[in-house]
DNA sequence: ATATCACATTGAATAATTTTGATATGAGGT
DNA sequence: ACCTCATATCAAAATTATTCAATGTGATAT
């Protein structure tokens, strides 16, 4: 079972850590192959492929392979999308409460919310 | 040694969890006392003390004391700057590579950024 | 002063994340 | 086919985060 709350600890998670918060700083210089990453950052390979993988899985960076290499860079929808997100989490919200069983059409991006 | 990439980490440390989402959630209904989440969450009383501390050293989240009591509620200063630091993450930076001597003026609210 | 209530802190147990070394996969090149 | 190179995956170990029970603290009430 997958909850929205999962779904959404998983954007931020990108963030949440130092390592990936350095990749992150890389990949604001553009695109960058994995072998490239590699140098700069102080992590084993298979280390590295651990972080990008997690957030390939945030939506925060994109990848795209080109023969043998990977190439990474930070995606402008996810991180748009996690943005809204973090603003959405955090805007105040007068009905939170009442979870009325009448459902009203929505414009939040929280699935299931109101 | 607290790194640049440690602090920003502990401010998304925030929304990484699970429990501290709905938490976050119940308290964008407003201020509330820790003895009326204690009731809405399936969390221990220490439990949740440790969680709201996580949530308060993030900065986005401030409390209050009042008697016995302690109320939470969002930080509209501590989201904000959440968002945005978010958002400069998140940010092309043509520059990053070259670390240049000549130390410009800045307005990233990223420490020690050019 | 003692008692109680609300919450914080501690420490041990458990669970999740991260690192590391070894191995697997898949794309080229010979 | 075989060999390399770039990256991914696996599994064990190391580290860190979270939970839980017990205890501590500080405010109020009697």
């Amino acid at each position: 079972m997958s909850t929205v709350y999962e779904k959404h600890a998983r954007i931020f998670k990108a963030f949440c850590d130092e390592k990936r918060l350095r990749i992150l700083e890389l990949l604001r210089g553009g695109e960058k192959c994995a072998c490239v990453l590699l140098e700069q950052l102080e992590l084993g390979q298979p280390g590295l492929s651990y972080h990008m993988k997690i957030l390939v899985e945030s939506g925060i960076v994109e990848s795209r392979q080109e023969g043998k290499w990977t190439h990474y860079k930070i995606s402008e929808k996810g991180s748009a999308y996690a943005g809204n997100l973090l603003k959405e989490l955090t805007k105040p919200n007068a009905v939170t409460e009442e979870k009325t069983a009448a459902k009203s059409k929505s414009n939040s991006i929280i699935e299931g919310e109101a």
